[in-house]
DNA sequence: CGCCTTTCGTTGAAAATTCAACATAATATT
DNA sequence: AATATTATGTTGAATTTTCAACGAAAGGCG
């Protein structure tokens, strides 16, 4: 495990642990790493949420997929990102939502059960991590609220300048390349492609933002 | 303080604690209680989020205002329920969200750094309110993403559907009453208040739903 | 290098949403 | 009880979005 600890040591779950006893901890929690290669299933829909995941390495989407097939997405998660530990904590029986490799990926599986009740072993880190995930899942909340404020824009165009404000402001740059590809962000902002692409092109030409494939500019 | 404990009881921050210890603790945290009348703000955005607020009588809303005046719903909080959490846990500077009184109502504030770090008094409880805060905001962002669910259709009819369906779900009930007026419901939906009530009418016509004023039947 | 697949921009037609305006119903106020 | 205010339903026009289809560009792979 020890290749990992740079990662996991930027995992918020670990925040306030000391590298010479996080080993020992994830022996405690049985974590176990698994690979999972492009736009394979990571947590499928409706599988039991008992396991948190923590991104290693590559990244993932957290999608729901509706009746007739459009797909929305939820999040990307980064290395040291978690992912499904609101339904895990909340102790849901099942999955509402899907986690796929958005590209070759390495993924950490911790049993959640092993962090929320105390082991046999009594080791004190279960108050620090339970804090943790609070202060997570706190952050999270208002990522979720972040989102609905850039999809409850009525039109396209506004979703867009919200989404690339909220981009701006959080990287500090006007110019900086998205995560997403042209379909992915049109499900990201829950719009039509095609019309998005249009809606970039009229953009382009009004000069109020230039775009060269995922690299945006402000202006 | 003595007369609320009914509601606080039910408040899941208070989960685990014995109804004894319960009035020391709110001296310890130096809770306090207001009272806001229909439509006036109890806490207003851009204000510091150190405050949790929990509701003891009445409803609140929580909002987000855009630019061009839109209003979007982001949740309803009854009785027992807490707002702002999420940002007071999360120690954001300023709430980007607004909580008005949706009708006369009650709320207790309490300082949520008295909850995150130990007090003087060293009391015991805080492991325990930490523990109830990280469930809390669990059940808080499946919460949500229930609300992207619904608002991630693509047109009137299917959002109205998926809030519909979300209720009956959740009361068990096909034939329930909505807290929201037409205004309120389309601001929640994302959608235009008059074409709401036209696809309503439409849907009432072709027997998929009954509904007067904001009593609502799923047939 | 050439082939195959995926991504992207463009277009026009169809469908849906928004917007403004108004009539009516329901509620509150004096 | 009369009046004022607010909430709701209806309509048609303007605007937007969606949808399907296509060609060009880019990227992956043998």
């Amino acid at each position: 495990m020890k290749k990992y600890f740079d990662v996991l040591r930027k995992c918020k779950l670990f925040d306030g642990i000391e590298d010479g006893d996080l080993n020992k901890m994830l022996t405690c929690l049985g974590a176990k790493v698994e690979h999972f290669d492009k736009k394979y299933t990571v947590f499928s829909e409706g599988s039991p949420a008992k396991h948190i995941g923590i991104v290693l390495s590559g990244s993932v989407q957290v999608i729901q997929i509706d009746y007739y097939g459009n797909r929305n997405i939820l999040m990307e998660a980064e290395p040291s990102d978690m992912v499904a530990e609101a339904f895990a904590c909340a102790e849901t029986e099942a999955l509402p939502v899907a986690v796929v490799a958005n590209e070759p990926c390495e993924v950490m599986f911790i049993n959640c059960g092993h962090i929320l009740h105390t082991c046999s072993n009594n080791c004190g880190f279960h108050q620090q991590m339970i804090f943790n995930l609070m202060k997570n899942l706190a952050v999270k909340t208002i990522e979720f609220h972040k989102k609905l404020e850039i999809t409850s824009k009525r039109s396209t165009r506004e979703k867009l300048l919200a989404y690339l404000s909220m981009y701006a402001k959080k990287t500090g740059k006007k110019r900086f390349r998205i995560p997403f590809d042209r379909q992915e962000l049109a499900d990201y902002l829950e719009v039509d492609r095609s019309g998005l692409s249009a809606e970039i092109s009229k953009m382009k030409k009004e000069e109020i933002i230039d775009c060269n494939k995922n690299l945006f500019v402000l202006m």
